[in-house]
DNA sequence: CGTATGCAAATAAGG
DNA sequence: GCCTTATTTGCATAC
C-alpha cells in the first residue's frame, strides 16, 4: 500500500541561458501580451514557460529570511476563553488582497494534446483513524473521517496566576507551561543517558503503535527538546515523547540492547522534493498563471514527471507565499 | 558523526 | 473536488 515514492527526476534541463536578466517581476501576471499566449494556451504556453524556466536562472533572490515564527516562546498569554476546543488563533494578519486580475481568462482547451493524464492513484497516505486518547482534553468525539488528528489544541492554559475563577478551565492536567519545558531538559538529558540520538528516537517512535502517531524525523525531535516547535505542537508531542522514554528505559533495565525493529506501520510524513529544474519550469508556469486549472495542473504533472497532488500543492503553497512576501513587502 | 536550521512540502480545518 | 489560511513536519545542509 502506500508507497508514494517522490521518485524525483532530476533531468537536467539543457537550455542554460548566460543572460543575466534581473528582471523579476513577480505578481505580474502578463495579461495582454499576445492573443496567441491564452488562444493556444496548451502546448504553445507550456513550452513558453519552459523555454522562460530555463532562462531564468539567474533570479534567485535570496530576498529576505523574514522568520515569522512563533516557536514556543516561553509564555504564551493566551486568554483563558477555553471555548472548548478549536481555536486556531485566528490571525487578524491577513489582509484583503482583492487581487482582482480578471484578465480575460479565455483559455481554451480544446483538444488538448496533453491529456493522458496518467497520475494514476492519488497518495492515499494515511487512513489511520484518528484516536483521541493522549491528549488531555478529552471528551473527543469526533470520529468524523480519518485524519491524522494530532490534536495540538489545548491552547487555553492558566496563566501563571489567574485565578480559574470556578472551573473554567478545567481539563488540562497540571502541567504548567514550565512543566514543558523541564520535560523537554529531562526527556533530552535521559535520551543521551541511554544513548539514543534524536534520528534514533523519531523513528523509534512508531514503534509504540500509538494510532495516528508515526515516526518523525530527527528534526522534530531536536526541535522538542530546544523548545522550537510551537507550544501546541509541544504539548501534542509531548505525551508521545514521554510515551517512548519510559518504555525506552524499561527496556534498557531488561538490558534490551537495541530490539526496536523497523515495525511501525505509520509511516513518517513524507516529504517530496523538487529538483531545481522542476522547480524553475513550476515558478515559469506560475508566472504565467498562478492559478491553473486542474486539467493544466495534471498536464504540468505530467510533463514534469510529478505527481498531480504535488504539483497542486506547490501551487497553493506558491500562492501563499506570494502572498507573504507581497504583505511583507508592504510592512 | 550527531545536531541545529532554513525553506517549503504536506496537512488540517473551514469554506 | 478544490481553495485558503494556519501549522506541522521533513529534506538538505550548514554547524
Amino acid at each position: 500500500m502506500m508507497t508514494m515514492n517522490g521518485k524525483q527526476h532530476f533531468s537536467m534541463h539543457p537550455a542554460l541561458h548566460p543572460s543575466s536578466e534581473g528582471m523579476r517581476r513577480v505578481c505580474l501576471p502578463a495579461p495582454q501580451l499576445q492573443g496567441n499566449i491564452f488562444s493556444g494556451f496548451d502546448e504553445s504556453l507550456l513550452a513558453r514557460a519552459e523555454a522562460l524556466a530555463a532562462a531564468d536562472i539567474v533570479s534567485h533572490g535570496k530576498s529576505h529570511p523574514f522568520k515569522t515564527d512563533v516557536t514556543y516562546h516561553t509564555m504564551s498569554s493566551v486568554p483563558c476563553t477555553s471555548s472548548s476546543s478549536t481555536v486556531p488563533i485566528s490571525h487578524p494578519s491577513s489582509n484583503l488582497p482583492s487581487h482582482h486580475h480578471h484578465h480575460l481568462s479565455h483559455q481554451t482547451l480544446e483538444g488538448d494534446l496533453l491529456d493522458h493524464i496518467s497520475s494514476s492513484l492519488s497518495v492515499s497516505g494515511m487512513g489511520a483513524p484518528p484516536d483521541p486518547s493522549v491528549m488531555t482534553t478529552q471528551a473527543h468525539q469526533h470520529h468524523l473521517q480519518m485524519g491524522h488528528l494530532h490534536q495540538a489544541m489545548a491552547m487555553g492554559h492558566p496563566h501563571t496566576l489567574s485565578v480559574h475563577n470556578g472551573m473554567a478551565c478545567v481539563n488540562d492536567v497540571e502541567s504548567d507551561p514550565r512543566e514543558l519545558e523541564a520535560f523537554a531538559e529531562r526527556f533530552k538529558q535521559r535520551r543521551i543517558k541511554l544513548g539514543v540520538t534524536q534520528a534514533d528516537v523519531g523513528s523509534a517512535l512508531a514503534n509504540l503503535k500509538i494510532p495516528g502517531v508515526g515516526s518523525l524525523s530527527q528534526s522534530t525531535i531536536c526541535r522538542f527538546e530546544s523548545l522550537t516547535l510551537s507550544h501546541n505542537n509541544m504539548i501534542a508531542l509531548k505525551p508521545v515523547l514521554q510515551a517512548w522514554l519510559e518504555e525506552a528505559e524499561a527496556a534498557y533495565r531488561e538490558k534490551n540492547g537495541k530490539p526496536d525493529l523497523f515495525n511501525g506501520n505509520e509511516r513518517k510524513r513524507k516529504r517530496t522534493s523538487i529538483a531545481a529544474p522542476e522547480k524553475r519550469s513550476l515558478e515559469a508556469y506560475f508566472a504565467i498563471q498562478p492559478r491553473p486549472s486542474s486539467e493544466k495542473i495534471a498536464a504540468i504533472a505530467e510533463k514534469l514527471d510529478l505527481k498531480k497532488n504535488v504539483v497542486r500543492v506547490w501551487f497553493c503553497n506558491q500562492r501563499q507565499k506570494q502572498k507573504r512576501m507581497k504583505y511583507s513587502a508592504v510592512h
